[in-house]
DNA sequence: GCGTAGTGTAAGTGCGCACTTACGCTACAA
DNA sequence: TTGTAGCGTAAGTGCGCACTTACACTACGC
C-alpha cells in the first residue's frame, strides 16, 4: 500500500480557507465551485475530503467555534488572576465583532435548520458557548459581590443575544462603529449589573 | 378597456398566504411552484402580480411588520391609560413568539443581505422597529419614574436584540416554552429597569 | 521494474428552480 | 356583436450548482 494517508493533514490545512468561505459568504453562495477556487484546488479534491458540501459546512462551523474559544483562553491568559474575566472578553468581543466570520456562518446556517445534522451542530454550540459563558458570569458575581437582577444562565442566555444582534447590526449598519461598541458595552455591564 | 383592474386587490389577497409560506419555509426552500402551490394558483398568476420572487418577498416583509404593528395597537388599546404599555407588549411578545413568522422571515433575509433591496427593506423595518418601541420604553419610564441604567434607545436595540434571540431558540430549541417566557420577561423587566 | 492507491485536471450530468411562452377562454366597453 | 385586456392552464427553457466520471500522472511497497 503506498503514500500514507495525508488526507487528515489535508483537511486541516483547508478547514481555515473552507470557514473563511462560508463566514463571508453564508451557505448558499458558497458554491462548491467558489470554495474550490478559494482552496486553490479542484472541486474534486474537496469531494475527496468530505463526502458533502454539508460536511465541510459542519467542519467550518465547528472549527470556527473551537478558534473563538482559544482566542478567550488566549485572552484570558494574559488577564491578572483577580480581574475580571468577563469584561475582559464584553471588551473583546466588542473589538473584533465579526472578525472570523463565526457569526455569519451560524446565521447561515440558521436558515438550514430544517436539515437535522445542521440544527443539531448549532444545538451543540448555542449550549456550549451558553456554559462556557455562564462558568464567567458565576466568577465575575462572586469576584465583585455583584447583587444578581437574574439567575446567571439567564444573563448568559441574554449576552449571547447581545452578541447575535451585534451581528445584524453590523450587517444591516444599524448603527456606526462606535455607537455599535458604546451600545454593548452599556447593556452588557448593565446585565452584569455593575454600576458603572 | 375592459374588466376594472383588480391586480389591487389579488395582491391583497394572496400577501398573507405569501408571507405564511416565506415565514415557515424561509426564502430558499420557498420555491416560486410551492408558493403558487400554497396560493392554489399557477406560477404565471404570480408573475403577473410581481416582477419576480423578490419582491413577492418584499412584499410580504411589509405585509408582517404592518401586522405585527396593528396587533401591537390593538393590545394597546385594551389597555388601562395608566398602565405600562411596554410591560403588555412583553407578554404580548413572550406568548405569541413565532406565530406570525416575522422573525423567520426577517432571518431569511440576513442571509440575503448582498442583495441592496433586501438590505436596505430590514433596515428599514429594523429602524422602524426600533423607533416604535423607543416610544414605549420613554412612555414607560415617564410613567414609573423608573431610574435609567441605560438610554432608552439602548435599551430599545437591546430588548430587540432579546426578541431576535427568543426566536433563534425556539428554532434551536434551546430552552423549553416555559423556561423561554421566564428568561424574556426577567431580563426585559431588568434592561427596564423596573425591580420586580 | 511493476502494480496499485492516491493526486491533478477537466469535462461531464442531471436536477431543481426562477422565470417565460403559448394559447384558448371570459367578461366587459363600445 | 365584436374586439381586446386580463385570466387559467400547462408546457417549456435555460442556467446554476452539487456532485461524478474519466484519465493520465506520480510516488511508494514489493
Amino acid at each position: 500500500m503506498p503514500r500514507s494517508s495525508t488526507a487528515e493533514e489535508r483537511r486541516r490545512k483547508l478547514l481555515p480557507l473552507l470557514a473563511a468561505a462560508f463566514g463571508s459568504l453564508g451557505y448558499r453562495r458558497a458554491t462548491t465551485a467558489e470554495l474550490a477556487s478559494r482552496c486553490d484546488v479542484q472541486e474534486n479534491t474537496l469531494y475527496r475530503l468530505w463526502p458533502d458540501k454539508k460536511a465541510m459546512f459542519l467542519a467550518a462551523v465547528d472549527f470556527l467555534f473551537l478558534r473563538r474559544m482559544d482566542k478567550w483562553k488566549a485572552a484570558i491568559d494574559k488577564t491578572h488572576s483577580e480581574d475580571s474575566h468577563a469584561v475582559r472578553l464584553i471588551e473583546l468581543t466588542g473589538e473584533d465583532l465579526g472578525e472570523n466570520g463565526l457569526y455569519r456562518i451560524i446565521f447561515a446556517a440558521l436558515n438550514e435548520t430544517d436539515d437535522p445534522d445542521i440544527k443539531y451542530a448549532l444545538q451543540r454550540l448555542y449550549l456550549r458557548y451558553h456554559k462556557r459563558i455562564e462558568e464567567e458570569i458565576v466568577r465575575h458575581r462572586k469576584l465583585t459581590g455583584a447583587h444578581k437582577a437574574a439567575e446567571d444562565d439567564d444573563t448568559a442566555w441574554a449576552l449571547i443575544a447581545l452578541v447575535a444582534f451585534m451581528n445584524i447590526a453590523l450587517d444591516l449598519e444599524l448603527m456606526n462603529g462606535r455607537k455599535r461598541q458604546q451600545f454593548f458595552s452599556t447593556i452588557a455591564i448593565q446585565l452584569l449589573h455593575l454600576s458603572p
